[in-house]
DNA sequence: AATTGCATTCCAGATAATGGAATATGCAGG
DNA sequence: CCTGCATATTCCATTATCTGGAATGCAATT
């Protein structure tokens, strides 16, 4: 009853067992996803709902201030989401918990410190540390990545008991980032036996290129909550060579996590 | 049609114009403004919906990635809004258009510049340039504060067409934070008279003792968009002459940032 | 075993969502 | 000024979905 929720594929999300909510949230992802404001015909393309139901929709949308209208009709995201997603994320316990442990990782590596959740067959970011002060929410947080080319994703599957991990794999929809992404459940399967074997998984330029990073996975005592810390950095700067380094204390600061997660938040003390 | 969606008060929320939607959107609010994970028992306390319904609705944004269950049934956030708000946020054009001008204000002064949204009687941070790294997005973004308490807000009031203000001005539930707070719209009202004289509105610690600030209010030619910039310190470095020196400053990104408003988004370009 | 305090499920009836078709609106070019 | 085209918007009979009071399930507690 709690298996594939997550919100998979950017294609249709609400078969109908929400009802009419998932109709109504794939709507507003779809607009949400896009990237630039998109106007009624568009939807209507996009969508597979009748003209007469999506209309209706919007204007709900709109209405209750998730999405906005600018002049020329066209529809985008409202500042309610913003609203709903601060106080998400500051009460986002998991986050609490692993924080001080970012900043710990970040002060022996002085690269870029990422933590993100693994939710169905993405990883979201949830929280970061890095040093230039580019900053704030705009990087990553909140950011949705595919599993199967970053090294939050890997190090994530790492950790995941064989059934689920089955299931993720079995959900999968590969798409080429750069020469390196995994382009297979099989090329991706022997990456995430040797990851296993280590205890850390990397990401060799695999979605971005001349970007590289080390993982290490966390979860709690019940697998409820899969998760990833990593270290990333730019390939001219980072080499394999600094990753194996790194590795080491990535390694301590997942562990340390999930021991504190699991004495923090306790039984049954779930994250966001 | 499109006046007072706003979301205003955090009480009842979706009154029946959006359907079934407003109920679930209120139902998501209530369980997200909570401080504290919330069991069914408890939301069924403070929604006014019979149990039942209340089960289903609560079912479905489960199922739907929008809140979580721990394992003790009590209900959170989930990791879909912080999805849905990293795209609503990275994407707000009015936003991209607005941040250069806030670093150079803070260059100018040092202290703390935040950017804010009217929207219905709140006032929505939308972005944040500030020194220390403690950073992130934890301090504000997204948060949503009263207008009639904050320099954001009082500074957009100022902007606001008559007949407008007159309708956030009768909506207003007054709630006392510090001394300074005001709580009748006649002493708000002198308050907003002195600021349009003057062409910026403090805050004198009336939301958090020990927190002053200058802010400018910001709109497009249609008044659409109506907002505000402002510069934010601690009252122990920060005096009120101080304040009066920033002025002018803030001021002037104001103009500039609303200039730019309509020159890069173009008419109907509205924000996000 | 009985009780209490929950969460969860049921199902007839009420209501709001549906969707195809008609209408309105805005903007070209004749 | 009229006409045609491409949009967005509204209508309304039908029906799927939501509603909500009451019954049931499930665990702790006494």
């Amino acid at each position: 009853m709690q298996g594939e929720t997550s919100a998979g594929s950017p294609a249709k999300t609400g078969q109908g067992s929400t009802g009419t909510l998932g109709k109504v949230l794939a709507v507003l992802e779809t607009v949400v996803s896009a990237d630039r404001p998109l106007r009624f015909s568009d939807i209507l393309v996009l969508s597979d709902q009748p003209r007469g139901t999506l209309h209706r929709q919007l204007s709900h949308l709109v209405e209750e201030g998730m999405l906005t209208q600018d002049r020329e009709l066209r529809y985008e995201p409202g500042l309610r989401l913003l609203k709903f997603a601060h106080r998400s994320w500051s009460k986002n316990r998991f986050r609490a918990v692993a924080q001080p442990h970012l900043r710990r990782l970040h002060e022996e590596t002085g690269e870029t410190v990422h933590l993100g959740v693994l939710n169905g067959t993405e990883i979201i970011y949830v929280d970061k540390v890095e040093s230039r002060q580019t900053v704030r929410m705009e990087s990553q947080i909140g950011n949705a990545s595919p599993v199967y080319c970053t090294g939050l994703g890997k190090a994530a599957l790492c950790a995941l008991p064989p059934a689920r991990l089955a299931e993720v794999l079995a959900a999968l929809v590969f798409h080429r980032f750069t020469e390196n992404t995994h382009l297979s459940v099989a090329s991706l399967g022997s990456d995430l036996d040797a990851a296993r074997g280590r205890g850390y998984a990397f990401d060799r330029e695999e979605h971005e290129a001349e970007i590289r990073c080390v993982a290490a996975p966390i979860h709690d005592a019940g697998f409820d909550l899969v998760a990833a810390v990593s270290v990333t950095g730019p390939a001219y700067r980072v080499t394999m060579e600094q990753l194996e380094i790194w590795a080491a204390p990535v390694r301590r600061t997942a562990v340390a996590i999930s021991e504190d997660v699991d004495i923090r938040l306790g039984p049954g003390g779930r994250f966001s």
